[in-house]
DNA sequence: ATAGTGATTGCGCACATGCGCATATACTGT
DNA sequence: ACAGTATATGCGCATGTGCGCAATCACTAT
């Protein structure tokens, strides 16, 4: 005789599933991270390139691509001596843009959308 | 006359608006605070009654949800002394949809989902 | 081989985070 | 007023995170 348990309570999903979710999550919690995806949603790009597109050195990219890497979200090809990192999960994309018009639709906005001049880097 | 600035470069989205979708997700990235939100989506619920769900102590389900309230993605309405809380933003679950579609698509799911036992709480 | 470039890794520091615990606040009922 | 319940807040500790810096690895080209 065999027992399927049928989750009753309130938290009907279980832990290791939002354990995962909030790996993710963390992974998208970083201004920079979030700005490498937005970069890569164009196309695949090289450490270096990311590095002068972020405006920060590239020890800190790379580390900042392993975070993404072991999250899932990223993956890279390597040709040469040149990394090519890529949208392993393109569809994650899609909730960044949900998060984006949460942020934009609420009284958070700030105006931050439009920045004349120190926006740029 | 003005100049309208134009972002020509790859990093086409600002900074302040990163930031504030990273502390978004640095919010959704952690296991209780997602159980909150996903407990919340039914409906409001107490301090108590979520921390009967979450199985931890009602303070720490208060720095959750006070978290969350900072995030805008929660918020309290007091009948008596007992706080109701509710989802504020109720289209941020949506992109917690997708990240569970990564999270169960990709070989990540680690048979995650189908739990016999130990599960429950 | 040797120098040079692209990328990764390790280290140390400042800072943030989650948690348990104790305490404080706010409201209810006797 | 006073005990009791429901939340919130402050403190301290262990742990995690982002960053700069230096060193290392991997590959290329002279």
């Amino acid at each position: 005789m065999r027992i399927y348990c049928i989750m009753l309570s309130m938290e009907y999903l279980p832990d290791p599933v939002l354990e995962v979710q909030s790996e993710i999550c963390k992974a998208l919690s970083d201004p920079k991270r979030l700005a490498i995806l937005h970069a890569l949603r164009e196309g695949e790009l090289s450490v270096s390139e990311l590095a002068s597109v972020l405006g920060c050195h590239m020890p800190n990219v790379s580390q900042h691509l392993s975070v993404l890497r072991t999250a899932g979200l990223v993956s890279s090809r390597r040709d040469g001596n040149i990394a090519h990192y890529y949208l392993s999960e393109p569809k994650i994309l899609d909730a960044c843009d949900i998060i984006f018009e949460v942020v934009s639709s609420s009284h958070r906005a700030r105006a931050a959308v439009i920045e004349v001049g120190g926006g740029g880097r």
